[in-house]
DNA sequence: ACTGGCGGGACGTCCCGTTGAT
DNA sequence: ATCAACGGGACGTCCCGCCAGT
């Protein structure tokens, strides 16, 4: 049927999503007014409106790419590491998961009907690091007197405080330096703990 | 002398306040369009902006109040303890800081505008966090193997997570359950480490 | 409670239900934007819709006083004289009932919502008319051979015929002529007539 | 000389007026959306316009075929007996000339371009009902004492009115027999009658 | 101090018709 | 002949804040 390939197709909801996912970052869900998605994908209310019912519907596919592609990172990398490399690398902070979490909050917090549709749609990243993180406690990399769920969740509040302060404004190079040494302390509170001992690092 | 008490006004003020907190929270900003702050508070417009020049005075007023609270529970309590209570006690949440600190966020994240106002205007809380944990430090209460800086930042980044978490929905028993193990790990980890020694919890 | 006086307040109501008569009678429901009511009522949107809540309530309003003062003509005057009324002054036909029925009569058909509301609203002409023409047969001034029900029914059915020509376009002197002689037709089949000879139908 | 057939061509031209006449008939003509067009017809945006030229033009050809096919009808059976069977059949009010004509009424009032395109397209009705009566009369089948164009002009308010009431809602089984009995009245009207006699009035 | 009528701007939605591709 | 991506305009709604009036 489509008259177009597939791949124009995709590429085309790619283009809207790439650049509504800068806009809803930038000037956040109710700030992003039509007149901006149109600036930023570079098409027509028409274009943008053909491919997604409504605005919502355009942040709902964003927000749940995005979090499966925070999902493809954890799996790969540990959360820890992905917390370090959006430390490292700012312009994630403009792009990325850490812009739309918030919206994601507050959207989730305020409007019942969106809790609804998020929760259908996201469920995968919290999985996804309890997971990883029962691969480590098999491999003995854990300490074993926590569980397990809760050791998740403990990575998952330092994620969402991370996420909260790095939306709430770029760390300079002081902040970034402390905030690797949280991670530090993070990353120690959760693994087999040498404690300080003497000598210990 | 005005013939109404300056208590008579502040206490207009008050009320005003408090609806809208309440407003703000259940609906954001946006959300919390100036027919439901009339609403909430049992005032009219005229009032309201008698009293506040605009919608984002009246929340800069509001969310500062907040802070300037949370700054006083802290420096009595402590942060975990702070975040032990807000665990506790559910209704806290709908009424508290915790909805504010949402939008407070985001409005930072998105105006920057207020992104400065607030600043101008918060402050205080990351001194009071650091001002406690130093005192704790001098009592010996602290791991010393860690900058203090280090640590103060570290509670800051899990009460944020916590409030993300609490803020995009009421945590069910076993969340709390889960959430109380996990403020254990962080008082522990922030304490002078009576490290995995067997037999220990 | 109300700042300004009842009165004022009713006069800007009426003010506003006159400029929208005459906008919805010129250009339709649909075509009478809200952009046209702001230019025929000589207020702002905001105004207007302080007094209404939306574009429909404030045709629901104007249609239902239209629908009143026609109940009254009937009562006073009696259908047929309307009619005859209706013919002979074509200003009327801009301003009054003529314009607003046949968007009563579209919106009722496509609207099952507008149907309902317009249907607890409206009630009364039917009544009027049935109760005008009891009182003319207890009057001895009606053909008996035929229920009053019938009869009422037929003259509605004419007025609405008549609302129709008229609203399709006015008449000129001709028609006006040729319309007045139906209306005697009409009359005529009313009244007491000495019908069909015996073996006629 | 084209490969498909003119015959091809004039299937699909009324396969899409045919789709077109229960949308317009069910929603009104604003209501009647591209969309809604594209549904019915089963046939794309794309289709459509390359048959009409824009929405009017579609409705304009269609009402026209249903005012052809009135007059056909008309000619053949006689305007009361249209209107019985209008009465008769409810699902003709759905589908056929009842939809269409209060589109045409209402259009024609409030846009002055379609009332002249419309007029140069329509006329056959009136000299059609206006024929069949002079028929008729010739035949003595109808009164003296009124002229013609008096009958003729009486029998299509009645129509007119008639399709306004059924274009408002489907009657009910006790509507139809008293709108049944109008008829009478009407037929009577209009048959050589037995004029008022000395003493009657 | 407080009310609420009101202005006017901006929003998301939707709609019609064009156009390049098939 | 048909399709659907797309442009861009206009719509009704709603919202914030001003200010005349009490």
């Amino acid at each position: 049927m489509p008259r177009v390939s597939t791949n124009q197709l995709a590429a085309r909801r790619q283009q809207i999503l790439d650049g509504a996912r800068a806009s809803f970052s930038r000037h956040g869900y109710e700030g992003a007014t039509v007149r901006r998605l149109e600036l930023a994908t570079g098409l027509s209310r028409g274009a943008i409106f053909h491919h997604f019912r409504d605005k919502e519907a355009l942040f709902l596919a964003l927000a749940e790419q995005d979090a499966q592609r925070m999902v493809e990172v954890v799996v790969e990398q540990g959360l820890v590491q992905v917390m370090r490399e959006l430390l490292a690398s700012p312009e994630s902070i403009e792009t990325g998961w850490t812009g739309t979490f918030l919206e994601i909050a507050r959207r989730t917090r305020t409007d019942p009907g969106f809790r609804e549709r998020w929760r259908e749609r996201s469920g995968g990243l919290a999985v996804a690091i309890r997971g990883r993180l029962e691969r480590q406690a098999a491999a003995g990399a854990l300490r074993t007197d926590v569980p397990v769920g809760v050791l998740a969740s403990y990575l998952e509040l330092v994620l969402d405080g991370l996420l909260s302060r790095l939306a709430t404004g770029a760390p300079d190079r002081d902040d970034v330096r402390t905030l690797d040494a949280v991670l530090d302390l993070v990353e120690g509170a959760v693994r087999v703990s040498q404690p300080a001992r003497p000598g210990a690092s």
